[in-house]
DNA sequence: CGAGCGTTTGAACAGCGTCAAAACAAGTGG
DNA sequence: CCACTTGTTTTGACGCTGTTCAAACGCTCG
């Protein structure tokens, strides 16, 4: 999907300055999504980079047979489909109703070909997604539920710089993240929750209350 | 570990031309490694970047309580070590007798920053990383023994080109990057050989017969 | 108030991990 | 050449853990 065949979006703000990166701001379009309407899709030629002006946004791969893993949660702040290839290799989804930037990626090229400072705050914005992933990937082999949410939660938390942490995706979000089910997510969260590690006021919000606990199951 | 270091280690060819990239050498040292002599540590400063010239190389990392997760295999011609950051954010052993090339980053920095060629040709080494290590991701978060191990096998195949592999690694090393136990690694060889999908003339070598039934199941 | 979705909980099952032992391969020294 | 050692692979039996299927519950929003 481009802009120029996004007419059922409202452009909120076209031409205003968008922070890529520290120091690297660039002209960019912003359009709003509703939740669980695709932003763009597997395949798609990758002609912008986003970013995330409020709500939330999965990342996710399909893997056929209503398998699918989400790779990563975006919130407000954070840049996702940035691409080295022509194509996205993934999809991203609004989780929620959201707003969203749009950079042209031919303008981030000629940025980063210019400035060299530009260029190295990309490969930074790419190195932190490398040393997210594999991260990941060790949460993925050798992590038993509670390990795997806890961490998911510690995450979560220190991204929000808070003990209580709001929850903008559902079970079964996390559990394709995790590689549990949601009826598993659901379990271990209620049992973490048994044990005084978290509290849980309502389904979608959690008070981390013993982080240490959270840690060493992590 | 640096080359000064080393003094254990013979200096094969001090001073030859590696290709890093297409396009890209660079002059480096080369040394050779036994089996399951450490390359260098997880959090030791990366000041090299390597490239395997014979034999097998993996890149671990520790999770603690014996446990360790295998980022992957790297085989004759492939290249790594190669960070963004100052420190390896994992450690690397031979897996068997290996000869490895080792290049000064300071010269692969000094040649992207002249060379923009060069800097395309990291990036684009960098990014083949990436989507490697998001492929792992699909395989540990939602899939089965005999898919992970089909899918793995599949991979070997086609990197060597050719319908018969040798494994250089053993089934503990091959469940630590399937995120599954060797007992479980070797009884679903067996049944991938019962079923026709492989052969096993031997336990460290492995001929595809049906790729199709390989595919289907990774 | 009712409909619909997300969450929670229960019960039964299956698959993978764990523990243990045997089979096998490869190297070492007598 | 054989006995012995060491490490890897295979196989078996068992138990736990997470999935599956199913039903009840509780929000939230018409």
């Amino acid at each position: 999907m481009t802009v120029e065949q996004s007419n059922v979006h409202s452009i909120t703000a076209p031409g205003k300055l968008i922070t890529v990166a520290p120091g690297l701001a660039l002209p960019g379009y912003s359009l709003s999504f509703e939740a669980n309407e695709e932003i763009f899709g597997e395949g798609e030629s990758a002609n912008f980079v986003y970013k995330v002006l409020t709500g939330a946004v999965r990342t996710t791969h399909s893997l056929g047979e209503g398998r699918r893993q989400i790779g990563g949660f975006h919130l407000p702040g954070d840049v996702f489909g940035l691409e080295w290839g022509a194509t996205h290799r993934c999809s991203a989804e609004a989780i929620a109703a959201s707003e969203v930037a749009l950079v042209r990626r031919s303008a981030l090229d000629r940025a980063a070909a210019r400035d060299g400072d530009a260029a190295r705050q990309l490969w930074s914005l790419a190195s932190r997604e490398l040393a997210s992933v594999q991260d990941h990937v060790q949460l993925l082999g050798h992590k038993n539920p509670a390990e795997r949410v806890g961490g998911f939660l510690l995450k979560l938390s220190k991204r929000a710089a808070s003990a209580t942490v709001e929850l903008p995706m559902s079970r079964g979000d996390i559990g394709d993240h995790l590689g549990l089910t949601l009826e598993t997510v659901s379990r271990t969260m209620r049992q973490l929750a048994r044990e005084q590690a978290i509290a849980l006021p309502s389904a979608r919000r959690v008070v981390l209350r013993d982080t240490a606990a959270l840690a060493a199951a992590a």
